[in-house]
DNA sequence: CAAGAACGTTTCATATGATAATTATGACTC
DNA sequence: GAGTCATAATTATCATATGAAACGTTCTTG
């Protein structure tokens, strides 16, 4: 690019996150996940740490996070390889909004709605048996902030996810709650393809069914309810695709 | 070993893992989630370090992979410390194995089967509509294995994992394919607990129904069939309980 | 006396250089 | 050609020094 030069710029290093350890776990995390090391050579310890221009132990570290999250390995001699991404691990948060900005996959999209229908019918239905008040309040205050949406006083999305977030939690399912922060990422990384679904899909009516559900201690129609949201969402998304497999 | 000597034994350092910092990993982990850091304040740098006579650097790989799977978090002046649970990634094998393998909770054992609930009958629905034809023969493999231990030829247990993770697999979808791990490594973990509902649960012939309608492509009669062998487990933990809440 | 600025201490963050352990590769022997 | 072994490449580990950030303390000052 910069068509001059012969004088080497120094590389941006690495800006995002708290610190350098953590701007470079992302960075390279991108990478990897947009495809940069096709199954190729990853870059030795020492080359990763000059091209990014910091030092080894940064390296070393970021390396060592991406391992833990299933993105790499490495072994003497044989050096840092990235792994099939059939072991990601796609229920950390970094991996999924990695995954989700790369290219705006609808299949990633669908796939991860595929959980939800799965996952957060059950919820309901747990919340519905085990919530307490504060629960309840908490799920209250988030279809409230669908309605204030609907005239425009909050953010639809965020108060969409208020909402569900509300839901797992209330489960006190730790497998559940711990969906949380990924459902969170995941709808608000997808804003672009969402976007012009969520007219339809903020029915608040539905969300409001689920809610007085839970709090009638009623875990079949909450459960139902919950189905009928996502299902919608998944069909609206398959409709997209006219022909998947 | 060497009875002898009046020289200080080094402490058994760490021996867990291909390596130190992976045994590290294991042994802090695994310290963390029995609470022996009740909250009260995390080692430091320097003292991890000593304490398990390693060098530093080893504990900070080990320190940011714990970081990475979210147990710990660190910052200057502050120190070290141990996330709450919830921000524990529950779905990283490490962390749940050493959950499980802590005090064989049978709460956490409930509520893993509540999850299992959710998703394997929508990764049966899923698989009877996508199914190859390698998917089919490798849930077959699984069923013949649970048959051929009904009469003691093979274990019951590694043959209903076989089964079930190739459901997951079938399924195609990598949120479900993901779970095999943690689906293996839990029923493995929890033998003492699942031994004795084991004989009733292996149940084959619900198998073999779950089985057949994947392969005849009935997505609902799969979806059912799942969730009546997972729903049989889960009224059998939920049995030893007298009361949960 | 109180408010705020300067300073110091503690802990993690980063850099660097040296050495050990591991193992893929190719040379070598038979 | 098959098996064995030396070599080299790469990560793993160690040790030490320095930087940066957060918090408390003290000192100044109105």
């Amino acid at each position: 690019m910069a068509g001059s030069s012969h004088l080497i710029v120094d590389e941006p290093v690495v800006q995002l996150g708290r610190n350098l350890t953590f701007g470079l776990l992302d960075s390279i995390g991108r990478a990897i996940v947009t495809g940069q090391f096709g199954s190729a050579v990853f870059p030795t310890e020492a080359e990763l740490a000059k091209q990014h221009g910091v030092s080894r132990s940064v390296t070393r570290e970021a390396v060592k996070m991406l391992t833990a999250k299933g993105l790499l390995s490495a072994r003497p001699r044989q050096g840092t390889i990235v792994q099939p991404t059939s072991s990601w691990n796609l229920f950390d948060a970094d991996v999924l909004r990695w995954m989700l900005e790369r290219q705006l996959s609808i299949d990633l999209l669908r796939q991860f709605n595929e959980l939800r229908v799965a996952v957060e019918p059950e919820a309901a239905s747990l919340a519905a048996r085990v919530a307490g008040e504060d629960d309840i309040r908490r799920i209250d205050e988030g279809l409230c902030r669908m309605q204030a949406a609907e005239c425009g006083f909050d953010d639809p999305l965020e108060a969409d996810i208020a909402f569900h977030v509300a839901v797992l939690r209330a489960s006190k399912n730790p497998f559940y709650i711990q969906l949380r922060e990924v459902v969170s990422t995941a709808l608000r990384t997808s804003i672009r393809f969402t976007n012009r679904i969520k007219g339809r899909t903020a029915d608040v009516a539905e969300h409001a069914k689920v809610r007085d559900a839970i709090a009638s201690r009623d875990p079949d129609v909450a459960r139902i309810a919950m189905r009928t949201i996502i299902g919608d969402v998944l069909v609206l998304i398959e409709d997209r695709i006219p022909s998947i497999e």
